[in-house]
This record gives structure tokens, C-alpha cells and sequence, in this order.
DNA sequence: TTTAGCACTCCGTTTCCCTGAGTGCTAAAC
DNA sequence: GTTTAGCACTCAGGGAAACGGAGTGCTAAA
């Protein structure tokens, strides 16, 4: 059987009003909105067809249609209308990064929250490095006799630091010695091979001075392995529950405990598409086999990448979510993509 | 009316056995669990009293007996037996501490998330600073011949720091310079003193150095700003729906969207007390009038206190919570309250 | 191929009834 | 005075039955 026009016609507007009503949609509706006169008779034929070539459903044999996930898929394929976000969406986006998001580490962190009230779907957020990150450079700065702080230039250009306490005295000088070994033999390496080093050297540097080195090694070690595991960041969790699909306390809390705690599990985008959806069973996490993800990817820094995700009920509105959602990503690249390409003298601000 | 201690028992059962069931207790299983032989005719008598005063609440005239708020607040205050964690909690709070929290920053960002998981309620966290932070000690690191590194030294003993781009070639003097002037001029103040001095500085200071400073000051501004307003961090916020009480999905979302949206909101303990229970209609919010909360506070270096909220149905278990909750902050507090007191060259791990 | 007409299906809602847990009250027993 | 047995009464919750209506599939005519 083929695919007709008129019957992709129908199919998209089953699937917006759909979208928009939660509730099956039936020959009637449909045929008052078709251009021209076409029975609701005609309608039910082609409906009929609809379902056979699963692109629809029917909850049962006297209800409306509903879109399947290969209906759904076709609609976002083919069918759906991409719109631009409005004016006004878009001064609302520039107006919650301008406000909020000033430091590169938090970034990630405030995207999945930000996402997630700007769509009015929850969201996730993770981080993606596209090389291994490593440390760049050792800094020790004395601050008391016996304290000081330990700052570690990492490699996606980030910068940490951290006060230190030290049961001995300590002098510039020692701290100018260490962090010269730290230079020379900590950097550009994995936190493993940090420990390796470090047992190399502990017959070579004094008791004392170990103890020190060792605390600094430890915190960039620590530093590391954060920067490796991803961290995912969620918010907006309970929008779900106003959606009428979650309205069993049930499913909502399974797909919320999912979201915020299986946080390995969650979709991430495969090969270079920025922008991705998956509807339905075409998620590989059972939890999501009723839910539909739409992700995207943005730029961090010169190695690193940034994916959010927004999760809704199959029928959510893609399009809508998608158009921002871009939006989104491409302003978070622009603002933090490329720092060398900022004009002189003017922060990241707008 | 007088409150006798059979009438005291009897409020302790129906308060533990509905925390425990969540519905209505009877006459007849209140007799059961009374020590000695009472008829439940004998009981009827004391629950009608029980009404009068206040302490219970009938859901309806042929329905047990339910605690009031006054219930709640009496169980609490006088009847409830305070239990102590268990050797297998202790081990798992510790060890949730011991895994997660290695930077002393992050230490509110994970209190909540960490606090929800071990009690099995939402919970939430915020920092609370005793004193106004300013910044204690500037440092800039040179780089590159065109970037350098800004390390803000802050009175709570946190350390912050940003790689900096610039359009100019510095020279470590430079560098040195102005960090001296940031240290003259801009320490120990607030951030809108510093934007004054800046404009103060403006004359002084030739225009291409004035842009360096700007970017410095603008820096530990925010992060001053940032320390001011109080982030609230929130965790495990769809554990509600596993409580009756927010079957409902509407009674859900307004609460779970209350705790992540409504930060400002949020009980804080009042007063010097470490733990403060508010049982439904004590809390000043709307949307906490069936709810209560348990909130603890604990010491984070030397002038900043942490605090953890767990929130629950007027049913939660207060005795459990509070148990886990105390001794959860009492291990934060003897982690993080007083640095110098590490015995020397320990880390903080435990 | 489209359309009007019609019988049919089945969900969701309402209504009604019934059951059982629990009560309050009374009057006798302790 | 307090406790207890006994009994009539109340009411929420659940299941069965009845109903209405939206929507269907099919047939036969246009």
C-alpha cells in the first residue's frame, strides 16, 4: 500500500493535535480540518490504512487514532513543520545564560536546570571531553607558615585550587622546588600514572616534603578522575507530572528515579549530529521505552563537549523542543565555544 | 481535660502505627498492642478524649483515629524513644562521605542529594555564612604572553581561580603590580565597595591595565555575589512519591516543585538549636502545611555552617530521621568544621 | 472513489447496593 | 467512678449494573 499525500496529511495532523489534546483523535475532528470538503467516511478508510502500515494506533476498537513510534519517527522525519524560536523565546534564552552562567565549570552544571525550565520538559546535562584531561600546571602559592594553596591548570583550561594545611613549616623556596618536580614529572599524565610517579619518588624526596607533594598529587588525582567520570546534572524532574501519561504515581516515580539516579544509562548522542531524537522504544533503557529524548551537543572550551537532553512523553512537542532546544545548544557554543575569539577587553557577558 | 499517661500511650501507638501504615487505627488494634488487658470499649472512651484535646483527628465519623499536628508535636516532644543509628548506618553514612566529598565546596552541593538517599526522603541543603566572605588575597599567575591566571583567596578559606585571556602582551612585572594594588585595594570588602573603588581607580591607572584589574574585580565579584546568595541544592525530590499521601499527581508536583523552585522559601533552622523538627501547619509556607521537616546544621571551616533539610508527609518517620539526620551532620562537622585540627599529614578522607 | 446511513462496540461515568470496619451510647459489672 | 459487653448506626470503598456517547466498520448508493 502506498503512502499518499493525503494520507501523510492526516497522519500529521493526528499526530499535532495529538500532541497538543493527549487524547486519540478521531475521523470527525480530522475531516474538519482537511482542506476541502472530504467526508468523515473517507477519513475512516484512510485511517483504516494508517494502521495497517502502523503508523497509527487505536487504544481500542471504538476509540480515535493515536500516532505509533513509526508514526511519530515519520512526523519528525517528514512531516513536522521546524519552526524558529520567537523573538521572545530567544531574548528569554540570552536572558537566563546572561544571568546565570559566568564561570566555564558551571556550565554544565546550570545547562540541565536551564534546559529544563526553558522547555518545560525535565533535562539532563552531561559533559564530554573530547581528549583525556590531564594536568597542565602546577602552581603553589605560600600563604602562612604553615599553609598554602595548590593551584592545577588542567588541559581543558580550567583552573583549580585549594587551600592546604601543613604540620611543618614551609619556606617560598621549598614550595618553588616542588612545584618544579610537580612540573616536570606530573603533568600531561593520567592519575594512575600520577600514583605510579609518586612511588618512584618516594625514596628520592625527604619524609617531609613527600607529604606534601603527595597531598598536592592527591588533589589533582582527585581532579582528574572527577573531571573523567561524567557527571550528569538534572532539573526539572517533576514536569513530568504534568503530563497526564505520569499521572500514575507509578510511572512518573519510575521514570523520575530513572532520570536523577540511572545516570549512566541515559541516552547520549551518537556520531557528529548536534541535534538528535529518539521517540519511544528507540530508546535502548527499558524506563524510557514510553518516553521521548531530544538531545543536543554544544561546544565547551577547545576539547570539550556539552549534551543536554530533554525528555517528555512520546508525544511531546518536538518541535517546539527542537527549535529551542538548537537554539540553546548554539548560544551556549557561541558563548563558550571559542574564549580566544572574544573581542579585547570584553568579558563574557549578553 | 487531663492528659494521663494511658492517654499518652495511647497517642504514642496510633502515632506509631499510622506512621507505620499510613491509615486510620482503630480502637480494637490499639487494644492489642496495650500492655495488660484494656477493652477496646475502654479505648473508644480515651480516643473521644484524645479528639477533644485536640491530639487526634477522625477522617470521618466511622473512621480510626488519625495524630493531629498537636499529636505529632507531643509524640515528638515527649513520647518519641530517640534512636541512635545502627553500626550498618553509621558505616553507610560514612562511607557515602568518604567516597563523594573530597573538596570542601562541594560539600552543600552533595549534602542534599547524600541526605536524601540515606533517609529515604527529599531533602536539601544550603550554606549559611556567619560573616560577609571578602576576598582575602589576590594572585595572578602569568601563562601565556597573553593569558594569565586569577587566584581569589576567599575569608571562608575557599579558593577560587579562572584562566584570563587578554588583548595585550603582560610581563610578570606587570602582573605583579597589579596584584598588589588588588591586594591594597580590594580585599576585605564587599562587592559593590570593590566596583567603587574600581571607578575611584580609573583615573589612576593607565586605560589597557585598567581592563586587566576590571576583568580581576569583575571575577571575584561574582564570586563574592555568588557566595552571598544562598544556592539551594536539592536531592532524591521524587522519593515523595512513594508516600500515599502524594499519590495524587497534583499535590505531588505542587511539593516537588515547591522544594526545587521555591528555594528561597525553604525552612531555615531558627536560633542556635543543631536540629529543628516543623510538623505540618508550623511551617509558614503553603505548600509545606501537610509536610514537615526535619532540618539539621552542621560547621564548615571556620565561619560558614551547612544546613540539611529532609522533608516528608506529617507521617514521616521522626525518629529514624532524626537519628540518621544528626549523626549525618555530626560526620560532616567532624569532617569539615575545623581543618586545623587534622592530625598532621592526614588527608581528609573517612 | 467518495459518501451517507446505520448498527455495533466499548470506554468512562454514574448509580446503586452492599459489606465491613469502626464508632458512640447505654446499661450492667467491677 | 471506671470498665466492659452489647448493639444500633455511620460511612468509605468496592463491585455490579445501567447508561450515554464518541467513534468505528460496513454496506450500498452516488
Amino acid at each position: 500500500m502506498e503512502l499518499t499525500d493525503r494520507k501523510k496529511q492526516i497522519l500529521k495532523i493526528v499526530t499535532e493535535e495529538y500532541i497538543q489534546s493527549a487524547e486519540p483523535i478521531g475521523s470527525k475532528a480530522i475531516a474538519e480540518r482537511m482542506p476541502g470538503k472530504i467526508s468523515s467516511a473517507t477519513i475512516r478508510n484512510e485511517l483504516a490504512d494508517l494502521v495497517e502500515m502502523g503508523y497509527l494506533e487505536q487504544p481500542h476498537t471504538s476509540a480515535g487514532r493515536v500516532p505509533s513510534a513509526k508514526g511519530y519517527r515519520l512526523y519528525v522525519n517528514e512531516l513536522m513543520e521546524h519552526k524558529t524560536v520567537t523573538g521572545e523565546e530567544a531574548e528569554k534564552i540570552t536572558a537566563a545564560l546572561g544571568g546565570q552562567m559566568k564561570q566555564l565549570d558551571q556550565v554544565v552544571a546550570q545547562a540541565g536546570q536551564m534546559a529544563s525550565s526553558l522547555m518545560g520538559y525535565p533535562a539532563y546535562a552531561v559533559a564530554d571531553h573530547k581528549q583525556a584531561v590531564t594536568v597542565q600546571r602546577f602552581e603553589l602559592i605560600a600563604v602562612s607558615q604553615d599553609s598554602f594553596i595548590a593551584v592545577v591548570m588542567l588541559s581543558d583550561s580550567r583552573v583549580k585550587s585549594q587551600l592546604m594545611h601543613l604540620q611543618l613549616q614551609v619556606e617560598a623556596e621549598h614550595l618553588r622546588q616542588i612545584s618544579n618536580l610537580l612540573n616536570t614529572h606530573f603533568t600531561g599524565i593520567s592519575a594512575p600514572e600520577m600514583n605510579g610517579h609518586l612511588m618512584n619518588l618516594s625514596d628520592q624526596v625527604e619524609g617531609q616534603w613527600f607529604l606534601l607533594l603527595n597531598q598536592v598529587v592527591e588533589y589533582a588525582g582527585d581532579l582528574l578522575t572527577q573531571a573523567q567520570t561524567q557527571e550528569v546534572f538534572t532539573g526539572g524532574t517533576s514536569q513530568i507530572l504534568k503530563f497526564p501519561e505520569y499521572r500514575d504515581a507509578d510511572k512518573a516515580h519510575e521514570l523520575m528515579s530513572f532520570i536523577s539516579d540511572s545516570k549512566e544509562n541515559l541516552p547520549m548522542p551518537t556520531g557528529g549530529a548536534s541535534m538528535q531524537i529518539l521517540i519511544g522504544p528507540e530508546n535502548v533503557s527499558d524506563a524510557l521505552k514510553d518516553s521521548s529524548v531530544v538531545i543536543a551537543s554544544y561546544d565547551i572550551g577547545e576539547n570539550m563537549r556539552g549534551l543536554v537532553g530533554v525528555v517528555g512523553p512520546t508525544r511531546m512537542d518536538y518541535a517546539t523542543v527542537a527549535a529551542r532546544l538548537s537554539y540553546f545548544a548554539e548560544s551556549l557554543s557561541r558563548m563558550f565555544g571559542k574564549p580566544q575569539e572574544l573581542p579585547p577587553g570584553e568579558e563574557r557577558k549578553t
